[in-house]
RNA sequence: GCGCCCGUAGCUCAGCUGGAUAGAGCAUUUGGCUUCGAACCAAAGGGUCGGAGGUUCGAAUCCUUCCGGGCGCACCA
C-alpha cells in the first residue's frame, strides 16, 4: 500500500518539475520526517534543485507545496491517498498521508506488486560432497534459499520464474582425498566400501560425519611424514586419485561416486529440516563428461578470449588476459604474465574454465550443450533433478539452463575467480549476459575464539587474541550444521516442555523445531553480507532481543487475542470496511496504532529494497521492527477490555494487519509461526 | 607489493540513492505479571562514527591520505 503511494507522487513530483522547471531527476529521494507528527513522508527534493535553480530550498519547496496542494484540491487521481503537502525545517517537503483511507486499503489487502518476466536462476550451497555441512555453509544456503523465496512467485506477488540449483563438485580434489582415506588409510575396496555405508545406515551413522573426520585424517597425513620420498608418493596418490576421478569409468571413480552421492543426500536432509530445497543439481561430472569445456573453448578462440602463450612462464598454456590488463598489453610483445591460465600445459582445463563452460550453460550460450536430466529427490509439492550424461529418459524434462539473469551465492573470497568469469563473458560480447550476472558475495562465519575452545579444539595463544579464527573443513574444524541444529531445538524443547505441560509430545516437538529454526535463520539473515559473523553459541543460542522467536512470540500473542475474543484476523480487518474510524487514527494516542499500520504497510516497499541490492537482512530488520511495534501497541491497548465496541473493532484490526504482514515476513526468511510457545 | 572488505555505545550489529536530535539488541541499573502469556514492556546511564585533510548549504555516508584488522592474489579446486 505504501510503496503504491510513493511511486504516483513520485511520478507525480516528476511530472511537475519537468513542466515548471524543465528539470528532469531520475532518483527522488523519500525519508521519513523525525517524528510521525510531521507527516509520513519527507522530501529533501528542494535541496537538490537549490544549486541548479539558483534559488533558496525554502522558496522552492514553498512553489512546489503550492503546486501539490492545488492538484490534491483539483482530486489529481495520482495523490490520491495523500492529505497534506508542507514545507518543514530548511526545506523539507513533509507528506501526510489520509490516515483512514490508508487504513481501509492495508485492511483490504491493497499492495503493489512485485514481478516481472524472464528465468532467474539462484545458484547457493554447492558444499563438496566429502563432509558434513557447517555453519559457514548455512549463511550460505539460507541466503540463497530466502532471495529465492524473496524472487519466487508465490500469493503475494506475481514475482519472477526462479530456478534453484546447488552445484555439485563430486569430481574434485576434496572428494578424492575422502577416496585416498578410504582406499589407503582404511584399506577399503569399492565392495566394503559399499558394507560400510549400509552399516552406516543400518547404526543411523551420519556418513557426512564420518566423512568429516576421515578428510581431516587424510589431510593431516598427506604431510605427517619426514621422509621426502614417502611424502612425494603420498602427494603423487592424490593427484592420481584426482585424475581417476575426474576420467571417470574406474573403481576409484565408483567408490567417489558412491561416498560423495550419500553425502549429498545427507546434505539435502540437513537443508530440508531448515525448509531449503533445490530444482536441480548439476554435477561436474557431467560438465566433463559431456564435454562442456570443449564447446566452451571453441567459442572462446572463435571470440578471441583464449589464446595460447608461446612464451614467458606460461608458455604452452592456454590464457585469458584478467580484468582491466588490456591497455598496458596491447601494443606490447611481451607475454601477459599476469593472465590467468585457463588450460595448463598438460592440456588439462582448470577450474576456472570449467566455471565458465557452467555459466555459459546458464546462458543458454552453450551451442549444442545441455545436461541429461533424472529425478534424484522428491519434495512433497516437486521435484529435485539431478544431472546425468546418458540420455534423457523421461518424457518431459526440465529446462534449467537459458536464464536471464543469474544470482551466485558465493563467499567473497571467490571474488577474484568470478570476476574472472564475467570478464570472460563479457570479452566474448555477451556484454548483457555479463550484466545480469550477479556474484551475490558474502563473508564469512568464523567462530570467537572462546566458542573454539568450548568445543575443544587447542587454539594457539595467538589465535586466541583473535577476534575469530576462520573454520576450516581440512582441518575438521567448525560447528556441524545439524549439531547446531539439534542443540537449538533441544533448547526450544526444554523451554516448551515446562510452558505447555498440557500439550502432546510430538506437537511440543514441531514446535520447538519451528522455534529453533526460526533462532538460526533470523542469526544468519540478521548480519549484512559483508559482515563476517562471529559466531557465539550464546548469541546463536539466544530467543530473546532482536531473533526469530521474538517476532514468533509476537505472532503467538496475535492469535490468542483472536482466539479469545472469538474471532479471526481476517474478518476483523474486514469490518473495517464499513467502520466509522473519526478521528481515532488522529489524536495523540491513536498515533500509537496509525504507526502500526503504516509500518505494516511497507512490506512490499522493504521486498523491493532486498531484491534490487541482493540483502535480506534488511527484510529480517523490518520483521524485528514491526514485532516491537506491534508488542508496544499490545501493552498500550488492551484489546479484550476494551468497551466501545467500534474502537474493539480498529483495535482487533490493528492486530490482525500487524501478524498478517509479520507472518508474510517471516515466510519469506523461511521462518514459521508456531500456533504457540 | 596489488585487489576487495571492514573499523559506529562495554560487547554484537543497523544506518538504503549524502539530509532534521547517529539507532537497535545484549550486558548494567531501576520499575512493571490478579491483565489478550513477562521468550514481553517502560525508563536510565553509555558515542572525538579509527585519525587527519577535502568536496558540499549539509558528511557515519562521497574523495584523498594515514593507522589498525580480515580475505584474496598458483599450470590447487
Amino acid at each position: 500500500m505504501y510503496r503504491t503511494i510513493q511511486q504516483s507522487l513520485l511520478a507525480r513530483i516528476q511530472a511537475i518539475l519537468l513542466a515548471k522547471y524543465d528539470i528532469t531527476l531520475t532518483q527522488l529521494a523519500v525519508e521519513q520526517p523525525p517524528s510521525i507528527a510531521m507527516g509520513e513522508l519527507a522530501l529533501p527534493v528542494a535541496f537538490e534543485l537549490a544549486k541548479r535553480l539558483r534559488k533558496a530550498p525554502r522558496a522552492i519547496a514553498t512553489e512546489l507545496a503550492a503546486e501539490l496542494t492545488a492538484e490534491l484540491a483539483a482530486g489529481q487521481p495520482e495523490l490520491q491517498g495523500i492529505a497534506s503537502v508542507e514545507i518543514a525545517g530548511a526545506g523539507y517537503l513533509n507528506i501526510r498521508l489520509d490516515r483512514t483511507a490508508a487504513v481501509r486499503r492495508s485492511a483490504a489487502d491493497q499492495h503493489a506488486d512485485i514481478g516481472g518476466p524472464g528465468f532467474r536462476l539462484i545458484e547457493h550451497t554447492s558444499i563438496n560432497p566429502n563432509k558434513a555441512a557447517h555453519i559457514g555453509h548455512l549463511r550460505n544456503a539460507i541466503l540463497g534459499d530466502t532471495f529465492q523465496r524473496l524472487l519466487r512467485k508465490d500469493d503475494y506477488k506475481s514475482g519472477y520464474e526462479v530456478g534453484v540449483q546447488n552445484y555439485i563438485d563430486n569430481t574434485g580434489v576434496q572428494v578424492a582425498d575422502v577416496v585416498v582415506g578410504l582406499v589407503h588409510l582404511e584399506g577399503k575396496t569399492l565392495g566394503s566400501t559399499r558394507e560400510l555405508l549400509t552399516e552406516l545406515m543400518e547404526t543411523s551413522t551420519r556418513i557426512d560425519y564420518y566423512c568429516w573426520d576421515l578428510y581431516a585424517r587424510v589431510s593431516q597425513w598427506y604431510t605427517a611424514t619426514t621422509d621426502a620420498a614417502e611424502l612425494a608418493a603420498r602427494k603423487q596418490l592424490r593427484l592420481d586419485t584426482l585424475h581417476a576421478l575426474e576420467t571417470g569409468s574406474n573403481e576409484t571413480a565408483e567408490i567417489a561416486d558412491l561416498v560423495s552421492t550419500a553425502v549429498l543426500r545427507r546434505h539435502l536432509e540437513t537443508m530440508e529440516r531448515l525448509g531449503i530445497e533445490y530444482d536441480f543439481l548439476p554435477r561436474e561430472s557431467e560438465i566433463l563428461s559431456l564435454h562442456f569445456w570443449d564447446a566452451a573453448r571453441t567459442l572462446m578462440m572463435e571470440r578471441g578470449v583464449l589464446y595460447l602463450e608461446t612464451s614467458g612462464k606460461n608458455k604452452g598454456c592456454y590464457v585469458m588476459r584478467r580484468a582491466g590488463a588490456e591497455a598496458q598489453v596491447i601494443g606490447s610483445d611481451a607475454p601477459d604474465e599476469d593472465a590467468k591460465v585457463i588450460v595448463r600445459s598438460n592440456g588439462t582445463v582448470t577450474y576456472v574454465g570449467k566455471d565458465i563452460a557452467y555459466h555459459l550453460w546458464k546462458f543458454g550460450l552453450l551451442p549444442g550443450k545441455d545436461f541429461g536430466y533424472e529425478r534424484f529427490h522428491e519434495y512433497p509439492t516437486h521435484t529435485c533433478w539431478i544431472s546425468t550424461a546418458g540420455p534423457v529418459t523421461e518424457p518431459q524434462p526440465p529446462t534449467f539452463g537459458k536464464a536471464d539473469a543469474i544470482y551466485n551465492v558465493i563467499d567473497s573470497r571467490q571474488n577474484d575467480p568470478q570476476t574472472q568469469v564475467v570478464q570472460a563473458l563479457r570479452g566474448m560480447g555477451f556484454t548483457d549476459a555479463a550484466d545480469r550476472y550477479t556474484h551475490f558475495s558474502y563473508e564469512m562465519v568464523a567462530l570467537t575464539p572462546r566458542c573454539a575452545m568450548d568445543l575443544g579444539y587447542t587454539v594457539s595463544e595467538e589465535d586466541q587474541k583473535r577476534a575469530y579464527i576462520e573454520v576450516s573443513g581440512r582441518k575438521g574444524f567448525g560447528v556441524k550444521a545439524d549439531d547446531l541444529l539439534d542443540r537449538l531445538i533441544a533448547a526450544a524443547k526444554a523451554e516448551v516442555d515446562t510452558r505447555h505441560p498440557e500439550i502432546a509430545e510430538t506437537e511440543r516437538l514441531s514446535t520447538a523445531t519451528q522455534i529453533g529454526i526460526g533462532a538460526l535463520r533470523y542469526f544468519m539473515l540478521r548480519f549484512t553480507r559483508n559482515t563476517v559473523i562471529a559466531f557465539d553459541f550464546k548469541d546463536a543460542l539466544s530467543f530473546e532481543g532482536e531473533t526469530g522467536p521474538y517476532v514468533q512470540y509476537a505472532i503467538v500473542r496475535a492469535a490468542n487475542i483472536f482466539r479469545k475474543a472469538g474471532t479471526t484476523a481476517e474478518e476483523s480487518l474486514a469490518a473495517m470496511a464499513t467502520l466509522d474510524l473519526g478521528a481515532a487514527l488522529d489524536v495523540e494516542e491513536g498515533s500509537s496504532l496509525w504507526e502500526t499500520w503504516l509500518l505494516a504497510s511497507k512490506l512490499t516497499l522493504v521486498i523491493e529494497q532486498c531484491i534490487s541490492t541482493a540483502e535480506p537482512a534488511y527484510l529480517a530488520k523490518y520483521a524485528f521492527q514491526l514485532a516491537q511495534q506491534f508488542n508496544n501497541f499490545y501493552h498500550r491497548h488492551h484489546v479484550l477490555n476494551e468497551t466501545d465496541p467500534a474502537r474493539k473493532t480498529l483495535l482487533l484490526a490493528t492486530a490482525a494487519v500487524a501478524q498478517r504482514e509479520m507472518v508474510r515476513a517471516l515466510g519469506y526468511l523461511g521462518i514459521e509461526a508456531p500456533p504457540v510457545m
